[in-house]
Order: C-alpha cells, then structure tokens, then sequence
DNA sequence: AATGAATGAGTCTTCATTCAT
DNA sequence: GATGAATGAAGACTCATTCAT
C-alpha cells in the first residue's frame, strides 16, 4: 500500500492516521492490518522498499555503466540513480530522510539496517577514493558515508522546506558533488 | 517550563506528553495551561527561547572577542559559541534541530523566523567571506548560510544519533568549519 | 472441527479466535462458516458434543457391566465413564465445565440441555438409592443429581488451576464419591 | 467505581465494556482510565475489594461471637459472614465466583492471592476440626479449604443458575455446611 | 496562581462475518 | 466445497484541554 508513503511523508510516524491511508488507498479500515501487524510495521515496510528501491536503481546503472571512472562521476552516477527514485517516488523519499534525521531510537536502528544496501556501494565508492589519495584518509569510509548521504539529505531538505525554491532537483547531484568533494570554499 | 526542552526532544512535537511535562516540572497538570495556549503554543516557545540563547550567546563572544579575524576563525567561533549553548542546554538543541529537519509546514515558518538572530551575524560573515574572494559567489549568502547551518545540525545528528559515538561534541566545530570549506576532498 | 475444543478451552467463548480455530484445524479462515452459521453456533456444538460423548461412553460402561451393584459403585462408575472421556478429549471437557459454571443466560439453556443424556442415568442411581435409603430425601434427586455434578465439576476445576498439582485426574471418581456421600466428616 | 462489579457479573471480563461502566457510574468514558490503567486493572481492583469485604465481615463477626463453639458453628458463621456480604454486594460476588471458576491463567493467580484474607481464618477453623477429631487428616487444610469454598460457591452457581429457584440465598450456609461435614448420604 | 478530576474526541487495533473466485 | 481478501462495527485506551475549587 503505498499511498501510505505519501500520508507518512506528510505527516510523519506519528501524525499519521491508519484510517486516512486506507482509505486513501482504496480500501477499507481494517483491511491494513491483514498485510501489516500495525502502524509500525507499516511505515517500516515503506522505509525498507524506499531504500531497496534506491539501491535496486543504482544496481542497474551501474551495470549499464561503460565508464564508471572517476570518483566524481561515480558519486554523481550514485546520487542522480537516488535522484531518479526520488522523482518517481518523491513520498517514499520524504519519509525516509525525515525519519533518518529525527534519531529516534525506534526508527534509527532500522533505518540504518535498511540504509546498508545504498551504503554497500557507496563504501566501495569512497574505499577506491581513499586509496587513489582523492579524498582524506582520517575519516573511517563508514563515517564518509554517513557525512555524504546526510548531505543529500541537507539539499533535498532544503529543496521541500522551500517547497521548491532553492535549490531544484535536478540541480542537487551536482551541488551535493561538489560540496561533498570540496566544501564551499574556492580551490586555492 | 525549560523540562519541556528535555521531553520535546525525546518525543517530538507529537509524541509529547503535556502530563509528563507538567509532573517534570514539578507542576500540576492543568498549570502549563496557565502559561500556555496549547500544546504547540509550547513547543513554539520552547523553539524560540532556543533560537534566542543561541543568538544571545553568540553576541556575548563577539564583543569579547579582539580577534574576529579571517574567515575560518568567526565561522568556527560563531560554532563554539553554538556548541556552548548546546553543552548547557542539549535537549534545548535537540528539538530544535529535529523540528528543523522535520520541515513540516506548522513549524518550519516559526523555525526560520526564529533562526534570524543568528542567521544575521552568519550573513555578514560569509558576505565578508565573498567579497574576500574566499568562497564561492555563484551562490547567495543565504543559500550559503542556510548550507552552513544545515551541515552543523548534520554533525549534530550524528553525535545524537550515534549516541555520542562520533562525532564527539567538541570536534564538531572544527569538523564542520572543515568540511564547509573544502569539502572532504584533499586539497591539489 | 474438534480442534476448536482446544481452544474454547483455552480462551472461553468470548477470547475465541475463529482464525485459529480454523488454521489449528488446517483450515481457511472462512471454511469453518460452511459448517457453522456463528462462533456461537460451533461453540454450542462443541458443547454439545462433548456431552452426547459422556453420555454415550456411560452407556457403553453399563452395558458391560455385570456387577452394577451398590450406589457407591454405580456412581463410581459413572465418574469413570466421565473421566475416561475427559482424558481422551480433556479439551472438551474443560469449555464444558468452565463455561458450565460461568452461568451465563446465553449458554446456561443449552448446556442444562445438552446435559440431559448424562442427567438421566444419574437420576436413576440417585432415586435407587432414595429408595434404599441410602441418601437423604428432603433434596429432590434433580438437586442431588446437580450437587453431584457440580462436586465433580469443582474437582476437575481444581485439578486444571492448580495446573495438575492436586488433586491428580485417577484419584478424582474417589475423592467426588467419598465426599458426595459423607462429607469431609468422619463417621461417627 | 462499583457499578462495575455489577457489570463484570453480568458480562464476565471478556465480555465487559469500559463504555458502560463507565456511563453506568455516572463517567464519561475516559474518566475510569484516571483511577486504572486497564480494563483488567479496574478488574482485579473489583475482585480485590470484594475478598477485602468479606474478610472484614468475618472478623466483625468473630469479634462479636462469644459462642465461637463447635466445628459446624464456626464455618455457619464464616459462610454467613459470606451471605451477608454477598447479599449487600451480590454483584461482586457474582464476578468473583465466576472468575474463580473458569481458571484462566491470567486471573488465577490474582485470585488466589485475593482470597487469603478469606482463607487464613477458614484454615484456623479446619486445623482445630482436623485435632478435636471432627474432620478427616488425610487431606491437608487446604485441600479441604478449597473444597470447602469451592462447595460454597458450587451452591451459589446453582442459586443464580437457576435465578433463584433453588436453593434460596438463606438456605445455601446450612447447605454448605450440612453437605460439606457428612455429604448427602445419611448416618448410619 | 495552582490544581487535578473530568471530559470526550480521536486512534489504533481486533475479529466475526461475507462473498467473489 | 474451499478459500482468503475485504469489510466495518466495536472496543480499549490516550491525552490535550477545561474548569470548579
């Protein structure tokens, strides 16, 4: 059922209402609870298809990928594959970066855990990126992942929170690129 | 009732408890309700006082501080004095920074209204920043300052939500003054 | 659907749950409503069921037996005949005692009649036994007949709530004779 | 709130509904969750009074008896201490007895524990029986306190079984204690 | 100004029952 | 005859809010 997505998204875990999904959904109340034990179990199922949706997505570009060089267009080959999900299925998206960045201790755990099959890659991305000496070294590749993907978030956040202003979609796989890579400051 | 800081950011605006509040504050149930309109009425408040100790304290140290020199040292000092409030009043920090992300329409107008004492001295230190050719002019100061913010409550998330694993408190200022300028790239 | 026995059982007919009923039968959750128009409906025939196969388990005893000879033997043997039936279907046996005692206007009615079979042979013992002088008359024998079985009843209830510890199901037909015909009293 | 005992009578735990009681004691329906925390709370509190009840009449009686004589006499007046209770508060006892009798785990043990105030002076009665030589020892006291109640509520399942037709309230002490010292055969 | 009992709308959740396949 | 997805009424429980004291 996933205009749940688009209910969780606006109102959060908490905010939402079984009742308003179903119907949403074309069904009737009770009808929820033969495929989800509960609100919970609901939303985290929403969560984990947003992350295996992404990851399932990067997983085909890649294997479409002749070039797949530099790091820069790997890291850009990964966001714009998260990019495309996310235009498709923009609620998914809005779900799971509110929640990532609320740290419940509910939700946080199994966030992470479904976040592992976006991260696999991405730890492969940056591991080749430290040994080619592109990025700094004293940073585990754990913790450059987490930074990277919470600063996808920050552009998407800032994205909704404006409701579109600034910046676009389009234009965040590039701007999260080069923040990521070399802040805002001009190369010397 | 500064308990409400403290239960606000365990619970979010949803899943707080106004009892709990209450009993937390050593009040009765009914008394908040001498104070405050409604629920949100609170959290509203407690979201601006936060805003405000913020701002307040950062003006504390910039009129004691003799040095205000290049750009590195006032963005990391404008992160101490933040880090500082933080310290004394963490849960304060919490809620602010969830809310903020949270980005939904109730609170996102509060929160960036709130933002402005220290969305100011921010601005005139990256205007400074620009016209000194040190960062980047193809994006406003706004959008940059919004950036720079958005990066510090990343750091902060990751403490909260790693559970103070890393980063530690004290490195985040330094961690994000960093990676705002260069980005994790290594420099040519 | 015997397996529904179990569970009335273990849950009365107000905690029953017809999924389980069914499933635990290997059934679909809807097939059990081609036999039974209602969950009070399959209650009411397991309840039924369980007496038609006290009553006919006690004429088979009597059939057999050459010796039918004192009141003490004959209710002894009656006991048996009910004990036998409760070892092999003790699941029947416990809805029909508990719910037996729960007096409620609902089932009272049916479960009065489906005593019938069982009432009956036992009504004759007792009235022999008037007659020999055995047992007081100033108690119709339907009330003695009810004593009786309430006796045994209480038993069997001690026996499940204090999970088999005492008194044990073998010593039951004894302990109930015993005390149905003198008390806990000595003899003079 | 003891409109409830009167419900659960009627409705037994499963079947009652916290809206009725609660209209039923003059509520709106969420005041009941301001004196306990659930249905079976609310429950077990009933229970728990009603035990309370009648152990305090008892020793009212006690105390007042200069008699206190015989055997026989003592248990008339623990079972009258009983009536009397159970006529002001028939409702309890009703949910009391009933519950006791269908032995769910749930409420078993709670019973059990409720009951002491009742069977620590019904204990002291049978252990003086078992050395003045009036009772049988090869059960232990109890063994025989547990017969001894559970024949008293026998009698009163069959007083509202029947709705009243037999045995009448009065009559049911002199029952119990006729039946529960020589059983209903005669004296040789 | 403080209290806390009372409220009752709102929600999740359960489950007996139906019915198209 | 069997199935199991769908239903929706029903009920337990929560909690922000009010108000008489």
């Amino acid at each position: 059922m996933l205009s749940a997505a688009r209910h969780f998204a606006a109102h959060g875990l908490d905010g939402a209402n079984i009742n308003e999904i179903s119907v949403g959904a074309g069904l009737a109340r009770g009808t929820v609870y033969n495929y989800f034990d509960s609100k919970l179990d609901l939303f985290l199922a929403v969560i984990e298809d947003a992350c295996l949706r992404v990851a399932r997505r990067y997983k085909d570009r890649e294997a479409n990928a002749h070039s797949a060089v530099d790091l820069r267009s790997k890291l850009l080959q990964l966001l714009q594959a998260d990019l495309e999900v996310l235009r498709e299925e923009e609620d998914f998206a809005r779900v799971f970066v509110r929640e990532a960045l609320s740290f419940k201790p509910e939700t946080f755990a199994v966030i992470q855990k479904s976040l592992s099959p976006v991260l696999e890659p991405l730890i492969g991305i940056l591991k080749s990126g430290q040994k080619s000496g592109e990025i700094r070294t004293d940073l585990s590749v754990e913790m450059l992942a987490q930074i990277f993907l919470g600063t996808a978030s920050l552009f998407y956040v800032q994205h909704w929170g404006s409701e579109g202003a600034w910046p676009e979609l389009e234009s965040i796989p590039a701007l999260v690129c080069e923040y990521y890579l070399q802040g805002v400051g001009l190369k010397a």
